[in-house]
DNA sequence: CCTGTGACTAAGCGCTTGCTTAGTGTCGCG
DNA sequence: CGCGACACTAAGCAAGCGCTTAGTCACAGG
């Protein structure tokens, strides 16, 4: 809701890190350099998702990972490369979660469900994450915005993509794709802005009712 | 005119100062404190919307608006209090035009179509606005973050009690009033976030297909 | 003419910023 | 043991920050 206030995230929550995490499991401990390296990005986007890039200072994020303020940079050469780092772990995430779920999908209607509803509740899972992605990417310099671009003209496709067959199909009435992509991708991208943990609408909530929202708006009108 | 190299305030939309300039019409050339005033918020607009509020410095207003850094405390007593007075004439003009659009409908239908449509497109006309009174809400201190907060459940409730009204004259279809007039706000206010002037979509078509998107998604389905 | 008012500037104060430098402690390996 | 590699810290630098102070200037009222 508009009138949603944006509480201060909670630390370090395991949502955060799991969605930065390398690939594989860890085998045991993992060794501590990359450990580290993931204690400062998770440090990070607690600060930056609470404040804001320019209001967050490398010393918070040293004493928020545990550290002193220069030892940060034994592993992000700055502050804006680990925005950098987390803005694009955040978005290839986004991305892998769409592509599978419109790929297991039987059909238009059961993909489009799946990723609206996915792509919604991975907001409100890793609102910090997504508050980052989606609200910060202007402090990226220029190169990293335009490697930051080529991951979202991927996310945009898979939708239209979605909408395309379904029109294809019969199964949707859709005038304009571009612009209707665009709106479903909105309603699941403002969920990183007013989400925030311990309130009445749960993650999966908002799966179910945004998911069957995009449906209701794509569907054939059979009157 | 980018040869025009002296001009001290950059883009200043004719739609900035629209929103911002006060009520009445002005009788003359206006008094010079408060077109000064006016200046200043212009000035802070397009620097807050352009590069965020921390990373906007008060040099950087007062320059715009042709002042010495000194200037801008003559009429403001801090760099939080012109946000503030950005957000509250954002919301207030936000809120006027979705209470004129609701009231002016001959029935839910039309009103739900107005309202939305003409919420996303004040979100693209004044997208600088929009962005300050969106996105830098976490900035304002403690009291008027409240304030803000007041303006912003009297929108809330605008698009519910359309919702409400559909519903109870048989218009609409729907499960979730308030989760639907959360989706519906979110699409609009995404606009603030993703348009920029001089693309293919226009302010007007964007009212069109979001007022129309709007309507889709909550009708009764005849089938 | 003098005086008061108020918009505005030149200069700068105290502090914080991102990041660097020089050095410390601990480790694996020969 | 010695030695290099490397994660990390204490201290601090140059620059920039929000905002203040002391004063200038134009002008209205008398």
């Amino acid at each position: 809701m508009l009138s949603t206030v944006t509480t201060p995230t909670s630390p370090a929550d395991a949502a955060v890190l799991d969605a930065l995490a390398p690939e594989g499991g860890r085998p045991d401990g993992g060794s501590d350099a990359a450990e580290t390296a993931v204690r400062i990005m998770v440090a990070a986007a607690d600060a930056f998702a609470e404040r804001g890039f320019s209001a967050t200072t490398t010393r918070d994020i040293a004493s928020r990972a545990g550290l002193s303020p220069a030892g940060v940079y034994v592993h992000f050469a700055s502050k804006e490369v680990l925005l950098f780092e987390l803005s694009r772990r955040g978005h290839l995430r986004a991305r892998d979660l769409l592509v599978a779920a419109a790929r297991d999908a039987a059909d238009p209607t059961e993909a489009l469900r799946a990723i609206i509803g996915g792509f919604s509740r991975w907001h409100a899972e890793h609102h910090q994450l997504g508050r980052i992605v989606q609200f910060e990417f202007r402090h990226l310099g220029p190169e990293h915005q335009e490697q930051v671009l080529d991951l979202r003209r991927e996310i945009d496709g898979v939708v239209a993509d979605v909408l395309a067959a379904g029109v294809a199909s019969g199964e949707f009435d859709v005038e304009d794709v571009r612009g209707t992509a665009l709106a479903l991708l909105s309603t699941a991208i403002d969920v990183a802005r007013w989400y925030s943990p311990g309130q009445r609408r749960t993650p999966e909530s908002i799966e179910r009712l945004y998911g069957e929202l995009a449906v209701r708006l794509v569907r054939r009108h059979a009157g």
